[in-house]
RNA sequence: GGGCCGGUAGCUCAGGUGGUUAGAGCGCACGCCUGAUAAGCGUGAGGUCGCAAGUUCAACUCUUGCUCGGCCCA
């Protein structure tokens, strides 16, 4: 026994399989396809059934190209919601969708033709629309791969497309409940026109950019005027379209505006005080004499005549000059040329004195081919047409009215985000939902009178009570969508486009009105779901009309809706319908059928609010419970990432280089209510956080080796350690609780990792290597806490499985290899312990104390191991402490009390098999009593 | 140009209704251990809280302006 023995083997070291390096891009994969296998979803539905439903209900993105980092973002907390619901116990079922019609789709199939040299034009429209539907199919199931790459427990088997003809049914049955209760009218209005490409566009698929156009200063003869004085002078106007001069119809001024009258080179002209010697400057003139003054309002009743007025017909009306309370002197003369066919202020101008839109300008940009001035001429949008050298101004100039004109005016102007070409303002007959006509209240059973005079009169009030009840996630999503929804203008429901759903509305050819027939509309929703938005053709009219009206009656309207009609309907096809049984709410149910929507905060103008309205339209109220948005993900630096500038981050190079799991915790880690950023050193943060967390698992599953349930402990009968270590993950468990219950994952990571960081790494784990290591398998302290370990284990791999999808699987099958799938399993059950937890606090504070006694005795050699530190605490410092417990939470040799806080090397020998420095040991190397005993054992069971 | 939101250590984030030397984890530096080892432990250094005024006895926290960035809109 004089001999040193190695104790090495005699040691109960961690072991386990599980590898410490992840090697996630080369696992995930098989992981994914065992789940296939396995028929995860399914398993988990079945395991859900008849519990509480949470329905999450997933807005579509557009079928159209990869998967981008604010999809996988959104798609991730998607994921967390459903999936920390599902472990909460709630059923939380996740049909993905795509949205599959609209103009960018259409403008690609279209490219393709352009590209094999065939016009679209000549390509039968069934045809196309089928060449459309391929297209959004590809990308489909190309995202679909993408997103499933993720971990994304959805049922991808069973996705929602809003194409498919079912949905396509729906999408017009909705279109016809406004239909009957009125929410629809023909209007004309100035909408975004885009001449390229023929169609009406939605403010989403517009953009700004900078352009240089030409400056016009237009001078209209003053013909009549209250104000004798000003007769024969010339009134003018400032434009940087000149294109919508031989559109003009009146003049607008403010009317609390000062106006001088100024004469240079032999003319007269009527400018804003403020704007006098920009006016001047652009025409040239070297001075200039200032006539008289006159208030904006005294200009009422004056009349100017068209420059072009020898035209005759349209020119040749007179052109009264209106008060607009629009009009400022920040640009131009401060009169404002009054085109209601091309402009919002223009047009309602216009209207209130009975002035209509003309219609001059066609959908190609051209000028009406019966138009007095510039028929069949255009395009309007051409830079060449407006030029100070174009027709338009040569026009003018040869008429004396041109008084200055130049093709320098940089300014923003909107483009079709598409076409990149500009747009214009243009009224066109369009079809319109109501904001604010009042319509029949929807109320519920058991409503009396007062119910029916208290409920919202109008779809604008109905969205702005619904947005009062519903939850929002953060909470300024309220503020954001409730300002849009009480100032937005009707809704533009009309495209003069292929692909998408028509407006299936016959209009009757003398009244106007929308026929309203309920076996009509019976006769056109089967066919369309029996043969898709095809089924709605001119020759299926005098069908579709039956033997009630004539088909020579009616007009067809052959405009499609809007595609955010589309996605505004998908609670209705989705979750209202019945074909997804998963989602079906209860006998009974009334309100929201979602519980949550979640998308970006570019939502709030798009689905978010095109969902509101169509429910609201519908069926009275939001069809959410709960709204919660996301910010956008910027680059390292913070800037938005463009192709342009060259700093896009690849979900799909991510998932690569790094592995989904890495992805994951990068999204649950920042705080996604806000904009937040990726970048490499990012990533390599969230690398290392996976690794701290990776290891914590592979130490569990290394201690709990051979763990089994007759080693189990009671928490009465464990050492008071295990019972702090237990209630401090009681309390983590609270925390995680309210995160989930708050969407709040960022503090669901953190909460978690700084209890593996400090709870576990730093404080339990180290303290108890000595038991776990060294203790005979049946003492109380090592059972204990293996019990403690095994508890961890169960509640860890739990919380960790909703953020780590395919290391929680993989941690979970080292330890149960039969055990089926993690995610099949729900929130952990704790033991119920109470301790002092101040009380360890205060001691966790000795132990900082201690340590940094240590480290100057490190630093001076006297000592490495905080096992050889033998510590005096003072007499005060945890009295309730015994000192062989404060020399096991210190990691120390002896702990002794006295005056102050002290550290010396021990003169105790070391322990060949625990490392201990204890008195009872011999010499260097030979054992102490505790290690003594287990030797003997185990040398006895070898023997 | 307008509306809304945001800018706290290298990184990710905490910092009720203004009040002692602004915190955590990670990273980093230095050290320890070599029986979690491409791991583990300890100590330490890092911040004029975007900038500038103002209110106040006192502001990261309130007000205004500016700046940078973002979303939406024109």
């Amino acid at each position: 026994m004089n001999q040193t023995r190695d104790y090495r083997s005699t040691v109960f070291l961690p072991k386990t399989d599980f590898p410490m390096k992840a090697g996630l891009p080369q696992k995930e994969p098989g992981i994914l396809a065992r789940w296939a296998d396995e028929d995860l979803y399914r398993r988990l539905r079945d395991a859900r059934a008849g519990r509480e439903k949470f329905i999450l209900h997933d807005g579509p993105p557009y079928a159209n190209g990869d998967m981008h980092i604010g999809h996988a973002l959104n798609h991730i907390l998607k994921d967390m919601v459903v999936r920390t619901r599902s472990l909460r116990g709630f059923d939380a079922p996740y049909v993905p969708g795509w949205d599959c019609h609209g103009l960018p789709i259409e403008w690609k199939v279209e490219e393709e033709y352009r590209k094999k040299k065939l016009n679209k034009d000549d390509v039968p429209p069934r045809e196309f629309r089928d060449q459309c539907r391929a297209y959004a199919r590809g990308w489909v199931d190309v995202q679909r791969e993408q997103l499933k790459r993720l971990g994304i427990n959805a049922d991808w088997d069973h996705p929602y497309l809003t194409m498919d003809f079912a949905a396509e049914a729906t999408i017009v049955r909705e279109l016809m409940r406004f239909a009957e209760t009125g929410q629809l009218y023909r209007g004309a209005k100035p909408v975004m026109w885009s001449p390229v490409e023929k169609t009406a566009l939605a403010e989403a698929e517009i953009e700004y950019e900078d352009i240089t156009s030409t400056q016009i200063d237009v001078a209209f003869e003053i013909v009549e005027s209250p104000e004798a004085d000003l007769v024969g002078v010339s009134a003018v106007i400032w434009t940087t379209t000149p294109w919508t001069i031989p559109a003009n119809q009146a003049i607008a001024y403010g009317p609390a505006i000062d106006y001088f009258v100024i004469e240079t080179g032999g003319a007269r002209y009527l400018v804003a005080e403020p704007l006098i010697d920009a006016f001047v400057a652009r025409i040239g003139a070297e001075s200039h004499t200032v006539h008289f003054f006159i208030k904006g309002a005294a200009l009422a009743g004056t009349v100017v005549r068209h420059p072009m007025h020898a035209l005759g017909g349209f020119f040749a009306r007179p052109r009264p000059m209106l008060a607009g309370d629009f009009v400022t002197t920040e640009s131009g003369t401060g009169l404002v040329h009054m085109a209601p066919d091309h402009g919002e202020d223009d047009f309602a101008l216009c209207k209130a004195h009975g002035i209509e839109p003309v219609f001059a300008v066609e959908g190609d940009g051209r000028y009406r081919a019966e138009w007095l001035w510039l028929a069949g001429q255009g395009s309007v949008i051409n830079p060449r047409f407006n030029a100070p050298d174009g027709p338009i101004c040569t026009a003018l100039a040869d008429v004396g009215a041109l008084v200055a004109a130049s093709a320098d005016y940089r300014h923003s102007y909107p483009h079709s985000w598409r076409s990149k070409a500009k747009v214009i303002f243009r009224c066109t007959p369009q079809w319109f939902v109501p904001m604010d006509k009042p319509i029949p209240p929807i109320l519920p059973a058991g409503a009396d009178d007062l119910d029916a005079m208290l409920a919202p009169r109008t779809l604008r009030e109905r969205a702005v009570a619904a947005i009062k009840a519903t939850r929002f996630v953060p909470e300024k999503g309220r503020n954001r969508i409730g300002a849009m929804v009480e100032g937005r203008p009707d809704w533009v429901l009309s495209r003069q486009r292929a692909w998408g759903v028509p407006l299936t509305l016959f209009v009757h050819r003398r009244t106007g009105d929308v026929l309203v027939d309920a076996e009509v509309n019976a006769r056109i929703v089967a066919a369309i779901a029996d043969e898709g938005v095809d089924a709605w053709d001119e020759a299926r009219a005098a069908e579709f009309l039956g033997s009630d009206h004539a088909v020579d009656d009616y007009e067809r309207v052959t405009d499609i809706l809007d595609v955010w009609f589309d996605s505004g309907s998908t609670h209705a096809f989705v979750l209202g319908s019945g074909r997804w049984p998963d989602l079906a709410r209860p006998e009974g149910h009334t309100g929201p059928l979602a519980d949550l929507y979640l998308e970006g905060s570019d939502q709030h103008r798009g689905w978010f609010q095109s969902s509101l309205l169509e429910s609201c339209a519908t069926r009275g109220h939001a069809p959410y419970k709960a709204v919660l948005t996301h910010g956008f993900t910027m680059d390292a630096k913070g800037m938005k990432m463009s192709k342009s500038l060259g700093n896009t981050i690849s979900p799909i190079d991510l998932m690569r280089d790094y592995g989904a799991d890495i992805l994951r915790l990068w999204a649950l880690s920042v705080d996604f209510t806000e904009d937040h950023r990726i970048g490499k050193e990012i990533l390599a943060g969230v690398a290392d956080q996976y690794r701290k967390l990776r290891n914590t698992f592979r130490y569990l599953l290394g201690a709990l080796e051979g763990f089994d349930d007759a080693e189990r402990l009671a928490p009465d009968a464990m050492p008071e350690l295990e019972r702090y270590v237990l209630a401090r993950l009681g309390a983590l468990d609270g925390v995680l609780t309210q995160a989930v219950e708050d969407f709040d994952f960022n503090t669901y990571v953190r909460a978690l990792t700084d209890f593996c960081n400090e709870d576990l790494s730093a404080f339990y784990f180290d303290i108890r290597k000595d038991s776990l290591y060294c203790d005979a398998p049946g003492s109380v302290t090592r059972r204990a806490c293996r019990t403690v370990f095994d508890t961890l284990f169960h509640a860890l791999v739990r919380y960790a499985a909703p953020v780590l999808v395919f290391t929680a699987e993989e941690v979970w099958g080292t330890r149960y290899p039969d055990g089926g799938s993690v995610h099949l399993l729900e929130w952990p059950e704790l033991p119920a312990v109470s301790v002092d937890e101040a009380r360890w606090q205060d001691l966790r504070g000795l132990r900082t104390l201690v340590n940094e006694a240590i480290e100057p005795l490190r630093r001076d050699k006297v000592l490495g191991s905080g096992l050889q530190a033998e510590v005096t605490v003072p007499a005060d410092a945890a009295p309730d402490v015994d000192v062989a417990d404060l020399a096991e939470v210190f990691i120390t040799a002896a702990v002794r009390r006295g005056n102050a806080l002290s550290v010396a090397r021990t003169e105790q020998d070391k322990c060949g098999r625990c490392w201990r420095h204890l008195p009872e040991v011999a010499e260097d190397g030979a054992l102490c009593a505790r290690c003594d005993d287990v030797v003997a054992q185990i040398d006895g069971v070898n023997a």
